[in-house]
RNA sequence: AACGAGGUGGGGUAGUCUGGAUAUCCCGUCGGGCUCAUAACCCGGAGAUCGAUGGUUCAAAUCCAUCCCUCGUUACCA
């Protein structure tokens, strides 16, 4: 053990519980994490790790709303399942309180919806707002009118109409698609609620706090500037383009129904919630001091309820416990220059300040700011030989269903997206198990554990009597040396090359191995000469190995990490040794008598893709792959049944809609649109031309001369700079197939379809 | 089109922030060895003007400028 054991806060990005988990969000922020956090322990360091569901906020009253069930029966039942996939994938949210004792830390996954986080966010919204840190706006948003006294404001992006600048229909809140305009949401014309079109929209004024976010620019740039010799670049890069910009002031409230209220007993407030963002964030203490109360005060920690001070605060000597954020590339301005803001105001207040005094950096006894935050680079779900037309994704609890976590955790962390985005995909995935995880390390492991149970089995093991120190000397140096190489790399949050460097290690045994050549003295075969014993001396070193391996692929491989050390005669938690002890060549050799049994099994390619096959079109089809990552927008094919009943029309509106035949005589490319084609068509009268998005489905041969139904009394509407004049009818069966709508035999263009 | 990321032997990659002399590792390929081990292990060879051009430098994959290409996200699918 080292002996001073460092207090290391571990926070991870808060999932939003609106969808399950998939295998990007486990490379980025939900792996590396437990790694990092399986290693501090292991060194001695005492350990705090916090995360929980993301649950409130516009996203999931949609969802609710779209399922016809209850925001609190969404996130219900996707905290429920990302926690248990998360636990599946051996990350260490259990048990809550370290093995070594309470004083080491502990881990607590909670959610948003906890009470007492919603009493200190509301206790902390109030210190903030008596400093004088927010601003109160009046400013002018939509708000949909309901008979039924249900009317509610409506989010920017909620909100269509016609573009001020161009007129052209369907712009969105603040931006017009046509002409690329942006401007204020209450200049657009005609506007209409997107979820209920049919209701009255009108401008009404809503207030608002904004946090002072200008006041902390200085404090920022000092406090980027304090970190630029250990932050990665990217998240030095994101930082100062914020700050470059210059910091304004921030909503931190919104006319939400899903979410905090604020604390406040005006009647104006009423109806109005904490901004997720603001609330989100502070999950990371909330959760710190929920686990202090009710899990560290309980477990006879010596501060009680005040634990999570020593996890928080800058403590009397100057020094400030490590903090480290595991999140998403999208999320670091949020970690680097608001929240940090939100840390100081917070310390600001609670020193009886106001804002008309200068904002300082944490001092003693006050809340640290983040020392490191590792963001990751995106993982991406490439399609491979399955299906390269549309994107998959692989959900972390359906894969853990069926293979095995580590490897999973191996070949997410062999290839982790680091530095730049990389790409999951199955073949590659096989690959990487068959050839590295189980050739090199897999194999080796059994090598020593079948040539072992074929020696005379002693007291202590077939091993112990056969060890030769000083034969096998250079050996222990060069995996000293390694060591020191993973050791250097997981502080420096280099997973990648960490795990690079324990492979080499298993790469080495096989190389003793294979030199010592030991199977040619077994049984009757040992003649009892100095080369005999040299070479099982040298298997015996296998043994020392294979103990080393179990210690130091424990962070990234726990459940095969623990098989091994069982395997090994070896008693206890691998998770709970000493880092060290894995380059402890006196340690006690034992044994279990007992025929060894592989670590992992070899996977076959062939029979993966087909079951891949068959899951990829059930998830598309019955499960709902909406995407989990907050701001993500859900895709479109699973609305239709999603859709609560069946919406009738009238007969004499269908009456209305004019479809005739048309032939299409010549196809261009559209100058401005990647999947539109701009299609001329003869329809019986003067031609006219319709803008199609059928590119990715047909080439322009295959459709000139085609007949086909088209809508011919539509309203002409500009698509990226090309007036269409109405629309041609095709079938898709939402899985990536379109076929155009043609008539039976030759007719007239221009005939009416009825 | 906007924004983001990337272009390194046949495929996939490390190294690029902090310039330095034989450019890393995995797969494939060719040759050899071993036969204990999960068609696994070990050794050796071939194969790269590090996207292009120009610049800075004693020295550039690495720094600067311009250009080309690819991928992702978003938008367009009336």
């Amino acid at each position: 053990m080292t002996d001073v054991s460092e207090y290391v806060m571990i926070c991870v990005a808060w999932p939003y519980a609106n969808g399950p988990l998939h295998l990007g969000h486990v490379a980025g922020c939900y792996l590396p994490p437990d790694i990092q956090a399986r290693f501090e322990r292991a060194k001695g360091n005492r350990v705090l790790m916090v995360s929980g569901s993301d649950e409130h906020g516009t996203p999931i009253t949609v969802s609710a709303e779209l399922e016809g069930v209850k925001p609190q029966d969404i996130v219900d039942r996707y905290h429920k399942i990302n926690h248990q996939a998360l636990l599946d994938l051996g990350c260490s949210w259990e048990p809550k309180i370290d093995p070594r004792g309470v004083e080491y830390g502990g881990s607590l996954f909670n959610r948003t919806s906890d009470i007492r986080h919603k009493t200190i966010v509301q206790e902390n919204f109030t210190k903030l707002l008596d400093a004088g840190l927010f601003e109160r706006r009046t400013s002018q948003q939509y708000y949909e009118v309901s008979s039924d006294n249900k009317g509610r404001f409506l989010p920017d992006r909620y909100v269509e109409g016609i573009c001020p600048t161009c007129d052209s229909d369907g712009a969105r809140g603040d931006q017009c698609d046509e002409c690329g305009a942006t401007y204020e949401a209450i200049e657009l014309k005609s506007p209409k609620s997107k979820m209920n079109p049919e209701a009255e929209i009108e401008i009404r004024d809503t207030d608002h706090f904004f946090y002072r976010l200008d006041l902390f620019q200085d404090v920022l740039e000092q406090h980027a500037e304090s970190r630029s010799s250990v932050w990665k670049s990217n998240v030095k890069a994101m930082t100062k383009q914020w700050l470059d910009m210059g910091l304004r002031p921030r909503a931190v409230t919104r006319d939400l129904s899903w979410g905090i209220p604020l604390p406040l007993e005006d009647n104006e407030w009423k109806g109005k919630c904490v901004y997720v963002w603001f609330e989100a964030v502070q999950g990371y203490t909330t959760c710190a001091q929920i686990w202090s109360e009710s899990i560290a005060n309980k477990g006879g920690h010596p501060d009680g309820k005040d634990s999570w001070k020593k996890w928080w605060m800058v403590d009397k000597n100057g020094n400030s416990p490590r903090h480290l954020y595991f999140l998403g590339k999208d999320n670091i301005p949020f970690h680097t220059v608001i929240w940090p803001a939100l840390i100081m105001g917070l310390n600001h207040a609670n020193a009886g300040k106001n804002s008309s005094q200068p904002v300082e950096l944490p001092s003693v006894g006050e809340l640290a700011l983040e020392t490191n935050v590792p963001a990751m680079e995106y993982l991406m779900l490439a399609g491979g030989q399955f299906s390269k037309s549309r994107k998959h994704a692989v959900w972390l609890p359906s894969f853990l269903q069926r293979f095995d976590p580590d490897t999973l955790r191996y070949y997410l962390s062999i290839n982790m997206p680091e530095n730049h985005d990389t790409d999951f995909n199955w073949p590659d995935f096989v690959e990487k198990i068959n050839s590295e995880l189980i050739a090199a390390y897999g194999n080796f492991v059994h090598r020593i554990l079948t040539l072992g149970a074929r020696l005379p089995n002693t007291a202590n093991g077939p091993f112990e009597s056969l060890e030769i120190h000083s034969i096998t000397a250079k050996h222990s140096e060069k995996l000293e040396k390694i060591h020191l190489e993973i050791t250097t790399s997981l502080e420096r949050h280099r997973y990648k090359e960490a795990l690079r460097y324990v492979m080499n290690a298993a790469q080495y045994g096989n190389q003793i191995i294979q030199a010592a050549t030991p199977w040619k003295y077994l049984g009757d075969k040992f003649d009892g000469s100095d080369a005999a014993k040299e070479s099982l001396a040298s298997l015996a070193f296998g043994w020392r190995i294979c103990r080393y391996l179990a210690v130091v692929t424990q962070p990234f491989l726990p459940f095969s990490a623990q098989k091994l050390w069982e395997s090994l005669g070896q008693s206890g938690q691998v998770a709970e040794k000493d880092w060290y002890s894995a380059i402890d060549w006196q340690a006690d050799m034992t044994w279990k008598d007992q025929n060894p049994e592989p670590l992992f099994k070899r996977l076959e390619l062939d029979e993966i893709l087909k079951q891949e096959q068959s899951l990829v079109s059930k998830e598309v089809t019955d499960s709902n792959p909406i995407s989990n990552v907050k701001g993500g927008k859900k895709g479109g094919k699973k609305m239709n049944k999603q859709i609560e009943g069946i919406q009738y029309l009238d007969f004499n509106d269908f009456m209305k809609v004019e479809l005739k035949v048309g032939k299409i005589t010549s196809v261009e490319e559209h100058p401005n649109a990647d999947k539109l084609y701009v299609v001329n068509l003869d329809d019986g009268d003067n031609g006219r031309v319709i803008c199609a998005g059928i590119k990715q489905y047909y080439t322009a041969e295959q459709l000139t001369g085609m007949q086909v139904v088209f809508v011919s009394n539509l309203q002409p509407r500009p698509l990226r700079g090309v007036t269409s004049e109405g629309m041609m009818l095709a079938a898709d069966d939402g899985n990536g197939q379109v076929k155009l709508i043609t008539v039976d035999g030759q007719i007239s263009t221009g005939s009416t379809v009825r």
